[in-house]
DNA sequence: GCTTTTGCACTGACCGGTCAGTTCAAAAAG
DNA sequence: CTTTTTGAACTGACCGGTCAGTGCAAAAGC
């Protein structure tokens, strides 16, 4: 089952990222880590990078979906908060992905910055999209960049959710979610 | 001049690790960026990862000194507005110091975890300070922990500033710190 | 039915290049 | 004289990528 290997191969490659990074990550350990030989990873992606950027897409593509899951026509500072909550269980259970986009993200120019690009756009547009509905409320602030304030609030999430797994485990989910809402509140006030 | 030569280092590896990283930068680049031979390198330091923690509490130094020096006892959102400002304005000046913190800050347990915590703690008691000062007149919400927000801050600034320099460029410094500021006032209000 | 062929998925030993780290004699600096 | 720097040669581990070969299930041939 050739999608099956793929799957364990990602699957490892993030287990074995969230200590190491991509750069520092070799193609035997991610082999033996999914339990394949070196050359099936060549076989099936024909490249480190190969591999990398079919990772980030499955990344993404795992997170938009539940982001978008979460959307509902209820109050957008409802729904952004489900967001937010779907966000840090998202990287709970995938510490290693999180970990790769906040190391490659902003390297300019990294080896992966364009895949990274395209898939920041769309993480980001899907939180515009609750933004812009505060605005046409009238709930936003005077003056707020929807394209700014939506990379910082994707990027916030992303680093206080990181800060959570690293240096607070301890912390319940609830109370992080909370950390972060009362920034986001902040913003558009019923 | 032993002081001359370690910085022409430390700044060598800023400018270098701006687009390669830690991990994917060799010491023979170092050197030559920094116009001295390779020897000289492991003279002053004794090993790559001597010059790399040298580098980090260099770094940290440079920002906690200027964050610092950004407290009065002026109302404690001006004070927090003012980091903000001077943190954008470090980060805009040392984009390399930024992009490694963040790449490598929350890796467990990377190479330099250890030291890089410290330096996480360092930064954040000066903003945790501030907070305490809004604390103490009762203008936090209910709830907020100073820790889990301090945290929060400091990754807020850091990832909204690399952003800036890495995806939105022409806009000025001014209109990054009123983003983050936007977020941040739903903490203190007046 | 049986044998042969095909092609996909995978294997793992191997190769060539790269890079951290070492060494050292000699020059420069102070 | 002492400290610092130079620069080049060398070592050895490590790693991305290669490739001839294996296993096997399904199709083709008879």
């Amino acid at each position: 089952m050739s999608g099956g290997t793929k799957q364990k191969l990602f699957e490892a490659t993030l287990r074995l990222s969230k200590s190491r990074g991509l750069v520092g990550l070799t193609v035997d350990d991610i082999a033996a880590e999914a339990g394949v030989a070196k050359g099936t990873v060549y076989y099936n992606f024909g490249s480190k990078d190969g591999l990398v950027d079919g990772l980030l897409r499955y990344g993404v593509d795992m997170l938009a979906l539940r982001l978008r899951a979460a959307v509902s026509d209820a109050d957008p500072l409802d729904v952004i908060e489900a967001q937010v909550d779907t966000t840090l269980e998202f990287i709970a259970s995938y510490p290693g992905f999180s970990q790769i986009l906040v190391s490659e993200l902003w390297r300019t120019p990294g080896q992966w910055h364009g895949t990274l690009s395209l898939l920041r756009e769309e993480i980001i547009s899907i939180v515009k999209t609750q933004l812009s509905r505060l605005e046409e409320a009238g709930r936003l602030p005077e003056g707020v960049q929807i394209p700014t304030a939506a990379a910082g609030l994707f990027g916030t999430m992303l680093v206080v959710a990181l800060d959570w797994q690293v240096f607070g485990p301890q912390r319940t989910r609830a109370e992080v979610r909370e950390a972060v809402m009362v920034l986001i509140r902040g913003l558009g006030r019923r």
